[in-house]
DNA sequence: CATGGGATTGACT
DNA sequence: GTCAATCCCATGC
């Protein structure tokens, strides 16, 4: 079971918050998603702001893709396409709290502690084992795939995005309540 | 064609 | 807290 293509055609702040509680998966390895952010191409922190290029032709494509993307020369980072094609935005995944083959991201991560394996953008691909190969693939039936919250939607806090230089002040960060599987711990300026 | 910077992470002081 | 690693690609000459 995944999510819809109609899912992921609607507002990107829609859909980074709906995502929260969500599950992805890539063979045997699934985690929920406690922790997303939106980027849109109205604004300059996002890759499709410069237009359409060669890189940024997945972010304009259809919705409920991947935009599988390389950052600092080293690290994978997964997003999830949204808006009608045509539009420029997606939803970056940036933690997960693990509940399938553990023993396989441990083995790609090179660590063990559960807190370790997924709380990051970087850390949750290559636990995984998303790489660049996996941009453009559909999220519903391709290598890397989200599904429907197994269970009720969770509480969801809004913040700040993270490691960004432009438009840091939009509160396009959305994470579960009390998740200690997030990439950094929730600033002062929580909002619900 | 050359250059610079980035939606990060992990190791080190 | 500070800092280097490393590569894709947008931008500028």
């Amino acid at each position: 079971m995944t999510l819809e293509p109609a899912f992921y055609d609607r507002p990107v702040l829609d859909v980074a918050s709906a995502l929260v509680g969500c599950v992805v998966r890539r063979g045997d390895a699934a985690g929920v998603i406690v922790e997303t952010e939106a980027y849109h191409e109205s604004e300059p922190a996002c890759h499709a702001f410069a237009g359409l290029t060669a890189r940024t032709a997945t972010l304009f494509g259809p919705p409920g893709r991947a935009y599988v993307y390389r950052s600092y020369g080293i690290h994978a980072l997964l997003n999830a396409v949204c808006e009608p094609e045509g539009i420029g935005a997606a939803v970056l995944i940036r933690a997960l709290d693990p509940c399938a083959g553990l023993a396989g991201m441990r083995a790609r991560r090179g660590r063990s502690d559960p807190e370790d394996l997924c709380s990051g953008p970087g850390k949750l691909a290559q636990a995984l084992g998303i790489g660049l190969e996996a941009n453009g693939t559909d999220l519903r039936s391709g290598p890397v795939r989200i599904e429907p919250r197994p269970g009720p939607a969770p509480a969801i806090v809004a913040g700040p995005r993270i490691g960004i230089t432009k438009a840091a002040d939009l509160p396009w960060r959305f994470a579960a309540a009390g998740s200690r599987h997030v990439s950094r711990p929730w600033p002062a300026t929580v909002a619900a």
